[in-house]
RNA sequence: UCCUCAGUAGCUCAACGGCAGAGCGACCGGCUGUUAACCGGUAGGUUGCAGGUUCGAAUCCUGCCUGGGGAGCCA
């Protein structure tokens, strides 16, 4: 008797009709009656359950059955029947039902609705619900979709260090990376921490971003990307920041920020593409339960061009719009969430790229433009989530990033390495950093990014 | 970190100064096609923690803890 998947079977279910078919999964429902009875079962490989009917007739374990609990895990021997008329297109009679595993009646997770705040606390146990299992498997199509992406590009991969010793990148809060021992550290003459007995002989920190690093590989290979996690210990308590995450952050060489805006916006559209393709039940079940007519709303997004419009252009929607703004909007500032939130979900109702901000409110390395105020920077504003990618082009001129580096006081010999880029054959290059988390929300229309990481990380929670 | 709302049965919530309740789930029973089945019954509580006000506190006050939403930081 063939061992079967339920994904094999929903895919091929006339190619099994009237067929003895083995199949092991986990209840999510069972209902019985005197002399039989329904199990819903899920195994895993596919979005639906399957329908088990089992009769006492044909069992010698009826009763075991029957009693089976939610989570519980089984092995069924049966035969595949189709069920045009029926709600679900086939079920299987079993003849066998084994228990794999039992499931008591303490088990958290019942067939109705929980909140996702209860299903936060059974993190080990949550994959097994509808939600989950789509958001998960849509998380992992998702991972597979961006490397596919970038290597039909002939873009190179590069996995970029964890820890850096990076001081100087100024993108948040560090995590340090350490062995010293913590309750009796080396001090020095000047009763500081000596770092020179550290691990690696200096202060080290997890990364939190692998851009300097692709910067280098883009400038032999051209066309990179990384594609990892990332480490915040900023004391953000929102639905849209954790400590863990990961990012995509793709660099090319011989490019402008106009390339990379094509590539973002090219690489957005191929990934709901790829969902609407290959994510067909997940996306429709969001669609129906989680954001109403999810799977149109993205439609609308591949068929559309993204807009593009500069900071400066941005601030002048804003001072003409006939809304009221906690923040004022003035030229210089950086833009606050509701001034994003109106211009892409009240203005354009797509994506849009805001592009050439005030140099003071951003990084050091972002190209300066012509105009010695602006830096050719990128933010992706997408409604319903905000900034999914911030980017730039980078400062190729080294005196220039000397100057920059000097300005957000940054010791330009710290990153030696960093402006030898710029020495030896450098070139005009550009890059961006996808959030991986804030794209599965923007595609799924899950709200919290606790819920697009299988374990979360964030400020005062580490379970699991 | 700041602002704001909430914490009562396993889950979702009601009771808002006077006997702590419902729906769902669980358990027991019934039901010959159910599908978040249905019908009947049973069990289940230190009302987040500590203190205070009151004859009396789930309810009012103070502090703390936990969670949600908003803001900042950003991806």
């Amino acid at each position: 008797m063939e061992k079967v998947t339920v994904n094999q079977l929903v895919k091929n279910a006339e190619n099994y009709a009237d067929q003895n078919v083995t199949l092991s999964g986990w209840i999510r429902n069972n209902r019985d009656q005197k002399v039989f009875g329904f199990i819903a079962l899920n195994d895993g490989t596919h979005f639906n359950t399957v329908q088990i009917v089992y009769e006492k007739e044909f069992l010698n374990n009826f009763e075991v059955v029957a009693g089976l609990g939610v989570g519980s895990a089984v092995t069924v021997k049966g035969r595949l029947v189709l069920t045009p008329e029926s709600r679900q297109p086939f079920e299987i009679k079993a003849g066998e039902v084994m228990l794999e595993g039992a499931s008591p009646e303490d088990y958290p997770i019942q067939p109705k609705r929980h909140s996702r705040e209860f299903l936060r606390e059974v993190a080990h146990l949550r994959p097994r619900t509808n939600l989950f299992t789509a958001v998960f498997r849509v998380r992992s199509l998702l991972a597979f979709a961006i490397h596919q992406f970038f290597q039909e590009k002939g873009f190179v991969c590069l996995h970029a260090p964890i820890i850096t010793a990076n001081d100087a990148e100024g993108a948040g809060e560090l995590f340090r990376v350490t062995n010293l021992d913590l309750n009796n550290l080396p001090l020095t003459e000047d009763a500081k921490v000596d770092y020179s007995t550290d691990f690696f002989g200096k202060k080290t920190n997890l990364t939190v971003s692998g851009q300097l690093e692709a910067e280098a590989f883009a400038l032999a290979f051209k066309d990179v990307y990384t594609f990892g996690p990332t480490f915040r210990a900023e004391n953000s308590n929102t639905p849209r920041h954790a400590a863990e995450f990961w990012m995509i952050e793709p660099e090319i060489a011989f490019a402008d920020l106009n390339d990379n805006m094509n590539l973002a916006e090219e690489m957005i559209k191929y990934l709901i593409n790829y969902l609407l393709e290959k994510a067909e039940p997940e996306m429709t079940f969001f669609s129906q339960f989680v954001d109403k007519g999810l799977q149109e709303k993205l439609q609308n997004i591949v068929n559309a061009e993204f807009a593009r419009i500069s900071y400066t252009e941005a601030v002048e929607y804003l001072k003409k719009a006939n809304q009221k703004f906690e923040y004022p909007v003035d030229w210089g500032k950086d833009l606050q969430t509701e001034h994003e939130r109106y211009l892409t979900e009240k203005v354009f109702h797509k994506p849009v790229f805001v592009s050439d901000y005030p140099g003071g409110i951003k990084a050091f390395y972002m190209r300066l433009n012509d105009d010695q105020k602006t830096v050719a920077a990128m933010d992706l504003l997408v409604p319903g989530v905000g900034e999914i990618i911030g980017g730039s082009q980078r400062e190729e001129r080294e005196d220039i990033l000397k100057k920059r580096m000097t300005e957000f006081n940054i010791e330009p010999e710290e990153l030696r390495w960093y402006l030898d880029l710029r020495r030896y054959g450098g070139v005009k290059h550009a890059g961006f950093g996808l959030g991986f988390e804030r794209a599965i929300m923007y595609f799924t229309g899950v709200s919290n990014i606790r819920d697009v990481i299988p374990f979360p990380r964030t400020v005062n929670n580490c379970e699991f």
